[in-house]
DNA sequence: CGCGCCACTGAGCAAGCGCTTAGGCCCCGA
DNA sequence: TCGGGGCCTAAGCGCTTGCTCAGTGGCGCG
């Protein structure tokens, strides 16, 4: 996959976001912080790849820590719908646990490119702003744990530390971010798959 | 643990760096990249931390990224060395990927200031020097890897998909140095023996 | 046609960056 | 006693950074 399909394919993950200028920046500059990291990355470099001028981007967004806030936004509330989803679906706490691990982590894959900015630059973000986004991931990790706490309560599962097992099955999927590429041998659906048969036999599920 | 304790803690992990300002000067980037992150980290703070004007710096290092590659450098040596205890060691595949996941696991949630430069700032060495840390990153790699093909070959373990599985067991330690805090509920041996258990379990050891 | 609006640019500012340089202190061997 | 090297500092250089601002082109509306 090219610079322009890589470009192409990230535009469409924020076409909610209008007008088209502005769309472009957060755009590029998801792609500029995955690539360099937050820090790294200058305002120069985020409008360039927008084809515009600098100060262009201070029409649409007051700061660049405001890019980040609205990525880092957007990218917690898909990952905490997707994990409620499968968390409110119907069915035994093992299909609930299998859905949430296939589907959550084959988002990690699918977005690596977000998804790496919303879990590994949220330090950069402000005092405020870091506190929102901490609440919606505090949100998904419950979500899960439930899940796990209903299946443990049933007999479905066996497991000791349900805490700790919800926060070791949480970083396995997140951190599919830093080490998934495009370029690699798994699809991102196969990630999910295999993702979801290793934590069934973490919890013990038969 | 206060500020003080963190530094001497710190200083002791390098005690094998002289002269005394070298040791300082290391022991206070570590803490400076894992708070901050590398770029955002300015040689101003690093040599404050270590009680020394700016200039200092540049007697004991050539560079700012000098300092990253040698803390990346001993921080993967040491790690491929306890892979390396445990996979050479004598006993069964279980007993070796036990031990393996404990003593890494452990290791990250033990040192996670060093553990959290060295594999989440990576991307800001220079191009030889990437490649030669990613060298040892994939050394770590294939002595897992060997532990678990053996426990597939002799019956020992049930795995699918055996490169898939080590990428997992992996990344499931390395993302300790991450989430792991000082002063969170789980101590670092609490943390490997969990990790321990759960690794076995997805391995389908008995 | 002409007027106002607004997305956008070129130029540039103040601050902070990594790093250098000139010079001083102090210890050690002769 | 004194010269020299190792370790350190104060000052600052050249550059880049996030961000600003006056001005411009073009589009919609009366």
């Amino acid at each position: 996959m090219g610079a322009a399909e890589r470009a192409a394919k990230e535009s469409d993950e924020w076409s909610g976001v209008t007008p088209d200028a502005a769309r472009r920046l957060v755009s590029a500059a998801v792609q500029a912080f995955a690539e360099r990291g937050y820090h790294a990355t200058t305002t120069r470099d985020i409008a360039g790849r927008a084809g515009m001028s600098p100060a262009a981007l201070y029409i649409h967004y007051k700061t660049k820590e405001e890019l980040l806030y609205r990525i880092s936004g957007t990218g917690h509330e898909e990952a905490l719908r997707i994990m409620g989803a499968a968390a409110e679906a119907q069915g035994s706490a093992t299909d609930r646990l299998r859905d949430a691990v296939r589907t959550f982590a084959r988002w990690h894959a699918e977005h690596h490119t977000t998804a790496r900015v919303i879990q590994y630059e949220l330090q950069a973000l402000g005092a405020e702003h870091y506190a929102e986004i901490a609440g919606l991931r505090r949100r998904t990790d419950r979500l899960l744990r439930q899940i796990i706490e209903d299946g443990a309560a049933s007999g479905e599962f066996r497991v000791d530390d349900v805490p700790g097992t919800t926060l070791a099955v949480l970083s396995l999927c997140v951190d599919v971010a830093r080490w998934f590429s495009a370029d690699g041998a798994r699809t991102p659906d196969e990630v999910g798959a295999l993702y979801a048969d290793l934590v069934l036999r973490m919890v013990g599920a038969s």
